[in-house]
DNA sequence: GCTCAATATTCGTTCTAGGGTATGTTTCCA
DNA sequence: TGGAAACATACCCTAGAACGAATATTGAGC
């Protein structure tokens, strides 16, 4: 019932000051959970790069993860302090509209062979 | 009745990420304006530290300034884009309760010979 | 004019976050 | 058991942020 994380509001604004970070969480506030590689896709950078500033979003508790075989999920923590679920969803409506976040959208929607989606041609 | 300024995303968080410029957000969010001078005694810092983090927030538009004689008093900008306000309240109602921003506002409250502020004895 | 008070800025330094690349780990499959 | 795919981590390096201290600016009062 109680949330299971305790972020101090400076360890939060300084993982969202970085557009890399934001824009892996504004894409996982669209879609349910998304793996690494939907998520390099998407941004356009290079696998190492998503990972390692994912791993500052877990580290903080803003993200979870599990495995499923190759792929490792992400998902937007489902135990946030509400206060961090406000500011993120204040952020995301304000922001969900806007480059690059809209493009990250585009580029993931288009995206092949993407695990978990059905290829129902 | 638009806001007057615009504000990136990341750039309001790198501004919210550093406790100095924190505490002086919730300061000002407390107060409808304070001096220099009541923040650098709130916060317990030395008046060019203090001065350089003002300095950032209003050059993104977080605050404003005015002049009166020798004091330059600070608030929240009244203009702020609508999400921002959110996420600044957002983070308010989450931390006023919690160190050190309580502390800040029992020292500003015990500070002498505050500007503005009338000496009735 | 001079002096003091409040605030801002500059300068040089230190420190940490981030980038690029290479490599390690885990899992699946043949 | 060997290889390939997906992801994580380590390493070295660099650029930018922040600090401390000194100095500049602005305004009030005499």
């Amino acid at each position: 019932m109680f949330p299971a994380v305790t972020i101090q509001p400076t360890d939060l604004f300084a993982a969202l000051a970085h557009e890399t970070r934001l824009r892996c969480l504004i894409l996982l506030t669209r879609h349910p959970e998304l793996c690494v590689c939907e998520l390099t896709h998407a941004i356009g950078a290079v696998q190492p790069h998503v990972s390692r500033h994912l791993a500052q979003l877990r580290e903080l508790g803003l993200v979870t993860d599990r495995r499923e075989g190759l792929w490792i999920f992400y998902r937007v923590s489902p135990v946030l302090p509400d206060w961090v679920a406000a500011v993120l969803r204040e952020t995301f409506d304000a922001v969900c509209g806007e480059r690059p976040f809209v493009e990250d959208d585009r580029v993931l929607a288009q995206m092949p062979n993407r695990p978990g989606v059905p290829r129902c041609a």
